[in-house]
DNA sequence: ACCCAGGGCGTTG
DNA sequence: CAACGCCATGGG
C-alpha cells in the first residue's frame, strides 16, 4: 500500500473518532470564557489544576475588575495572588500574570487584536520564551485565544492517543503535534472543538471506579480508564 | 486519608 | 534523556 493512502486512512481514523465524540458530548464552544484576554489568563491558571479551580479564580480577577489589561498590569503581586488561590501554585501563576503582562503592553500595547495578527510562528517563539509558558499553554493561547490553526497537545492527548495505538506514549510534545497536523486540514475550528472533545472524553473516563461498567463513554475511550492504567503502573512495581 | 487535576522548571544520575 | 522534587488548592 502507498503511503498517501495510509495516510488517508490515519486521517479517517482521526475524523472518525472526533465525529463519534461530537455526537456523544455536543460541539464544546471552546474556550469557556468572556473575551479572548480571559482565554489567556485561562490558559496559564489551568495548568495542572481542574477547570473548575481554574474557572473560580478567572472569575475572582473578573469580579476585581482584572480581566481588563490596563487594570491588570497596574496590579501586584499581593494584588492578584489572593484572587487565584483556587488555581493551585498561585504564586508561580501571579508571576506568570505579571510576565506576560509586562511582554503583552510593551509588545502589542495590551491589545489582543493585535497580538492575534502577528505571525504565528514568531508570537510562538515569543511566548515560549517566556519563564512559565511550556508547549501546551503558549499552544492554547495561540488557538483559543489568537484563533491560529495550532493543535493543542495534553496529557489527555498522550493518554487516549496512545491507547488508541496512534503513537508511543513517550512520544514528545512537538512529534505527537506533528502526528495531527500532518494528518488533519489546517482548520482552527477543527483543532479547537477535537481538543476540546479530547479533554471532555479524558475528563469523563472513571477514576475511581476499578471497573469501566459504569463508565458512560468506555466503548470511546477504548475500554482504558485512569484507574486501570494506574493499576497497571502498581502491578509492576 | 488518600488520589489527582486541561504544566513547567530546576536538579540529579 | 529519564526520573524525580517542587509548587501548594480543592473535589471526589
Amino acid at each position: 500500500m502507498d503511503p498517501g493512502m495510509k495516510k488517508t486512512i490515519k486521517r479517517e481514523r482521526i475524523l472518525a473518532f472526533y465525529h463519534t465524540l461530537l455526537q456523544h458530548f455536543g460541539h464544546q464552544h471552546w474556550w469557556p470564557s468572556e473575551t479572548d484576554f480571559e482565554t489567556v489568563l485561562g490558559a496559564i491558571l489551568a495548568q495542572n489544576v481542574s477547570w473548575t479551580g481554574a474557572d473560580r479564580a478567572v472569575c475572582s480577577l473578573r469580579e476585581a475588575g482584572m480581566t481588563n489589561p490596563a487594570a491588570l498590569y497596574a496590579a501586584d503581586h499581593a494584588a492578584i495572588a489572593p484572587l487565584i488561590r483556587s488555581s493551585r501554585y498561585y504564586n508561580q501563576k501571579t508571576e506568570k500574570i505579571i510576565l506576560f503582562m509586562r511582554y503583552f503592553m510593551i509588545r502589542f500595547d495590551g491589545d489582543m487584536t493585535r497580538m492575534a495578527d502577528e505571525d504565528t510562528r514568531i508570537l510562538r517563539k515569543e511566548l515560549l520564551a517566556l519563564r512559565g509558558f511550556g508547549p501546551e499553554t503558549v499552544d492554547s493561547i495561540l488557538l483559543y485565544a489568537c484563533k491560529k490553526p495550532v493543535f493543542v497537545i495534553d496529557a489527555y492527548t498522550r493518554r487516549i492517543g496512545s491507547r488508541r495505538g496512534w503513537f508511543p506514549e513517550t512520544i514528545p510534545y512537538q512529534e505527537m503535534q506533528e502526528y495531527f497536523t500532518a494528518l488533519l486540514p489546517k482548520d482552527t475550528e477543527l483543532y479547537n472543538d477535537l481538543h476540546a472533545q479530547i479533554v471532555a472524553l479524558g475528563s469523563t473516563i472513571c477514576t475511581t471506579k476499578p471497573v469501566c461498567d459504569a463508565c458512560p463513554v468506555r466503548e470511546i475511550g477504548g475500554g482504558h480508564c485512569r484507574f486501570t492504567a494506574t493499576l497497571k503502573e502498581r502491578e509492576k512495581t
